[in-house]
DNA sequence: GATTGGCACTCGGTGCGGTAGAGTGCTCAT
DNA sequence: ATGAGCACTCTACCGCACCGAGTGCCAATC
């Protein structure tokens, strides 16, 4: 498609303007590719990579700018991921492990680890409940007719409201009830476990029609709360560093969208059959978010994906060092989160 | 301090000022405040004022600016609180119970209920887990050798990290034990659990230690986390839609320090005494936050003073639309809690 | 003595032209 | 194909004049 000098060309401005974010003139593109031509010859191959739609100019008479097909282009096949040096990813694993911590915690860390390596916005979407395995359910009596249902998943807790019973109910008979329907829901998923599921136990169950009422309507409202599962965003600030967002009205249709969780969840939604992808400014499902990409990538417990971890940018990312932290990160966010699920 | 027409005077301005965000003219005061007198005569008055330190002029021939004097003055004596209608009140009760909810839910629900009200950034700081109320220790069996602790205190459930046994322990007598460690420690604040109290269960029960050592670990761990406990935060970027926050180098600074969680928390605290303050401009703790203000009220559990809740806008403020929402929901939050937990 | 109309003065904002500099595209020689 | 040279284009920046808003002050009036 590119020949290779095209390429080294191209290679060189996306880097350039990475970190000078200003258009790129012939004349620098000459002194970082290290290729023996004069400007001039640069020129013309700019010439040639802007009619193939690769750079555009902000004006005549000025460097140019790649395109997201330069992007796009540049991730698929020109970037050289940098290597992680073995002291990086022991900080890394540190900054994830300074406690050791349950679930939750746990993403929240891979998120700061990830903000303050590459200072930009980062964000994870955790498990959407739906997806959860159900373990054990649990009534625990807090007085005589009071009682706080918790159901333990393979990834966390969900509390409910404490519940009020219209008479004592003893604590053994909780324990036998809360076992009893343990057993019966054990190894399904949130999602799975459905009105008729439910209503299928009080049948059986009649008795405790109170008890189950509320673990049914609670549970309706949990797993549909969120459709997307919770949203967890370090570093939204780091965004202002960035001279692209210095004018507020690139920003604050950034911001808004990042403060809304559901459009955050769309736009972290795995693409099938990868683990780690990037979304590049036009490619991003919200015009708003026309000027930014991200660097994601899935984590996965047992096999079972869990969520996405992602760093948020300008388009002009520093791709060849997102991608492997990004990859690190959410891999060992897998490892940790399956030992402790295990 | 300030004769009747001085008074109203100040109050126009800061009024018309609120909400054009630009320095009001002696013309605009005629005009706005009823006084039937001519704009030399404002002028002759908004000198006086400026000379006692309550207004300022951007430059010669400007308009005047309300200082934070003016400010404070305006918020001890001249504001009218607005009433709040019946119909808003239930709307915003309604808005904050539209699902039955436990505590942690309640108090997000409370925090949008203000943002989307009175349309700038709110924040509330939850419970300090030292002031929580130990309630009850659970150990939940989650196989042989895997053990999940739970603390349920007056306002929500700790949850801790998986422990693995070194041998199996039966569910009865992990059942035994939990009861027994929480007849010990109930009604305890966690702050007041301390290592040396832990430590004196562990000799009555040398045989447990295991067990006891992680709920010791684990406090620790949980009740020196965030000296502030948790934050929510909602609406930040309503910050934006403000005109003397439309150059970058006036937000920035203040979307960093809503970031930062512990200086979050530091604003928020509360003042001794009083259960609804404003803190305007130069009183803030941060200088970075010297252009903003904040609408603050407690909320309290049976008495207990457990968190914050706040709106936080330029120091043109409409105080007295904010002070009465923030007053009710801070109200309200406290008396939803309060059902929560008896 | 307080109030007011009138007026000169100040100062920021806006629009305009002129200039400097960066970077290109093109041409012509190699 | 490459490169040196040059004309051309466009932006960013500066200084300038002008306009209008709003004040401060003063002299006249109630």
């Amino acid at each position: 498609m590119l020949n290779a000098r095209k390429g080294r060309i191209l290679a060189a401005i996306i880097q350039e303007y990475v970190h000078s974010a200003e258009p790129v003139a012939s004349e620098v593109v000459v002194r970082r590719s290290g290729l023996g031509v004069s400007s001039a010859t640069v020129r013309h191959e700019m010439a040639a990579l802007e009619e193939m739609g690769f750079l555009s100019q902000p004006h005549t008479s000025a460097g140019r700018v790649p395109t997201d097909r330069a992007y796009r282009f540049y991730v698929d096949t020109l970037v050289r991921e940098e290597r992680l040096t073995a002291e990086k990813r022991q900080r890394l694993r540190r900054q994830m492990h300074s406690l050791a911590e349950e679930a939750e915690r746990l993403i929240e860390r891979a998120v700061r680890a990830l903000a303050e390596e590459i200072h930009y916005p980062s964000v994870a979407s955790t498990v959407r409940p739906q997806e959860r395995l159900f373990r054990h359910l649990h009534f625990i009596p807090l007085e005589a007719r009071r009682v706080l249902g918790l159901i333990v998943t393979d990834t966390g807790v969900f509390e409910g409201q404490p519940m009020e019973l219209p008479e004592p109910v003893d604590p053994d008979t909780l324990d036998r009830l809360s076992r009893w329907i343990s057993a019966r829901l054990e190894g399904l998923t949130l999602g799975e476990i459905t009105r008729e599921r439910l209503e299928a136990l009080v049948g059986e169950m009649a008795r405790y029609q109170r008890l189950l009422d509320y673990l049914h309507r609670w549970m309706d409202r949990e797993v549909r709360r969120v459709a997307g599962g919770r949203i967890v965003i370090e570093g939204t600030t780091h965004l202002l560093e960035q001279p692209e967002f210095r004018q507020l009205d690139t920003v604050s249709p950034v911001l808004s969208t990042l403060d809304r969780e559901e459009d955050l969840a769309e736009i972290l939604r795995p693409v099938p059959g990868r683990t780690v992808w990037v979304t590049i400014g036009s490619e991003m499902p919200y015009a708003a978010m026309r000027e930014c990409s991200i660097v994601a990538a899935t984590y996965a417990v047992g096999g079972r994906t869990m969520g996405t971890l992602a760093i948020l940018g300008p388009k002009r990312m520093p791709y060849q060092r997102a991608l492997p932290v990004v990859r690190f990160l959410a891999r060992h966010l897998s490892e940790a989160l399956t030992d402790l699920s295990a």
